[in-house]
DNA sequence: GTGAAAGCGCTAACAA
DNA sequence: TTGTTAGCGCTTTCAC
């Protein structure tokens, strides 16, 4: 059992002051060489290392970043977790995760915990319900300590302070394109509730792109899932709507799914009514996940780019915290999405 | 922009001692009533929280927890932080995690990185390359110096601390049992390289089975799949054994995949095939993530409880830090895994 | 009932 | 070249 060395061990041992150990480990010329060089050798071999926390008390910073996600199972913010890790190890930082699970209470709980001295700013993609209440006081008090947060993916116009987003819209609209270029018209679009912006978005850009392309949005193909159904029940709700959509002389020739469950629970009804995919209809889908890459026929999908997400929030709020950009002009960054071909379109 | 408030900032502003407002937050009855109900008031309006990093110095713990695991991607992974998140944060623990991404030396950095102060112990799950290289050092080390490490899921011997596993042996076993009450007797088993303990574990719990019930083991029966092979390969790999068994004139009845990805990839090649699961085959596959939820037929899975297992890893670790547990007696626990029987099997 | 002082581990300005 | 001191925010012992 080796004892934790301290720079007082140091010198007591060595019989120099605390000073001395301490310039001398930073190889500080104004020690003789020769103390130095007994000092490193000393440290080394005892194999000290700094005490964060006694670093961090005394700048001021802890070069540790929170970061607060709705869901950690969900693949997409798990990627955003993985490019979180990442830029910030890059750059000296630990990232603290505080998993709200869509639940305003925990957010805020999450966030208290961390914000007298833990981290130094926080990545926060906003849970549902918080969404729902659109309370963001606990946001805006940490903003007002002067403490940095960006917002990624979930993001809200009350609170001012950095953001990173992917255009839902525009890339629901280029899904939509998509489809229309492969001749479909009658698209059935599965999205959620209008509460959860995202999928207010998708919706908006689905419509965008119908409208430019003179079809008629009709209200029968747009299904909104109520978002705390499990899989069962899903696929339920999609199979109820699309046979009585089909009873009633309606055909459907593609399906726009707001996320990888509404689409693979889609390929599932679509293969009970032995239609064939893309032959018959064309699927896409949101978030390039497991499901995708794994369904028969594979998913075509746009990829949301989680990885670059975590990895352009955690470098802008650094930024902020070093003091490389601009003190109070607040910026939007929009990370592009791509749709990913695979088999379910032409 | 509130300031941040700290003791000797209402000290001052009260005009009466940084102590004096420490015990009156303390509710201490030595501070009289009126001095305490000032205090606290004002302390309240500033909404003064006490400084972490200060109380970690001091205390000499930081009530933070760090959690290295080898990929958040996967699905388990995930399931095991939101475990450790949840049971964390009921103690007054926070987690900070670090991905290894199953490389040593981005293990023994992320840990060199919290040793020194960020967190009060460790709970780990092993990378690969570590595994592979078998060098534990910086996980013995650590331990040496006094800090508990909890390991988990992938555990080693060479390292003295507790443990959390699942069964996989017994659990690979109790799924090949079920396959055989099924009435199957040729049992394609999809397994992982020797040198990942898990899916060694597996194949042993796959022999036994087979074993009691004399069944001949058959090493053709036996596919041992690259780990590093993306989703395209696996299933190649998978096809290309199944159509040399079947040109070989040998019928399989059943398959049991060591993970979610190589069950779902056998899935695929028996319906290219013709045949019916599970009335010409049965699948079951290890852990139970979403892939298992979502193919159709849905599988039937072995699950891993990863959600318990996070719980019990860092349960574990505060009991030690807490000292509620006998000083040098490690222990290993068994998380007890059950089958989820869902259509790929009778 | 209140406050001064020491100490957790470290840095940095200053003194010797 | 080396050492002393103050201070980061907090707790706690001890003195007043």
């Amino acid at each position: 059992m080796k004892p934790k060395m301290t720079l007082k061990k140091i010198a007591k041992e060595l019989d120099v002051s605390i000073s001395t150990v301490s310039k001398a480990l930073k190889d500080d010329k104004n020690v003789s060489q020769e103390t130095r060089e007994k000092i490193q050798a000393f440290a080394k071999f005892y194999n000290y290392r700094p005490n964060n926390i006694a670093l961090s008390l005394k700048n001021q910073r802890t070069k540790t970043i929170g970061l607060i996600i709705p869901d950690i199972v969900h693949h997409f913010f798990a990627k955003v977790i993985a490019g979180a890790e990442q830029a910030a190890n890059i750059r000296g930082y630990i990232v603290v995760i505080g998993v709200s699970n869509e639940s305003f209470e925990k957010e805020v709980i999450n966030m208290e915990m961390m914000v007298n001295g833990s981290v130094d700013g926080f990545v926060v993609s906003i849970a549902k319900e918080t969404l729902l209440l659109q309370d963001y006081h606990h946001l805006n008090e940490i903003i007002s300590q002067g403490m940095p947060i960006v917002l990624f993916d979930r993001v809200v116009d009350e609170v001012e302070c950095d953001k990173i987003v992917v255009d839902d819209k525009e890339s629901a609209k280029n899904a939509t394109q998509q489809l229309i270029d492969d001749k479909r018209e009658n698209i059935l679009l599965l999205t959620t509730l209008d509460h959860i912006n995202i999928g207010r978005e998708r919706t908006k850009g689905y419509l965008e792109a119908l409208q430019q392309n003179q079809i008629e949005a009709r209200p029968e193909l747009i299904l909104k899932i109520q978002d705390n159904a499990n899989e069962e029940e899903q696929e339920k709700v999609i199979e109820a709507h699309i046979n009585r959509l089909m009873d009633g002389g309606m055909s459907i020739d593609a399906i726009f799914g707001v996320n990888e469950m509404y689409a693979v629970a889609a390929l599932n009804v679509i293969r009970k009514l032995d239609l064939k995919v893309p032959e018959d209809l064309s699927v896409i889908s949101f978030s390039n996940g497991v499901l995708s890459k794994y369904s028969r026929p594979k998913l075509t999908t746009v990829d949301q780019h989680g990885v670059d997400l975590g990895i352009a929030a955690v470098n802008t709020l650094i930024d902020r915290l070093e003091e490389k950009v601009d003190e109070d002009a607040f910026f939007t960054k929009v990370i592009k999405t791509n749709l990913i071909k695979r088999e379910s379109t032409f």
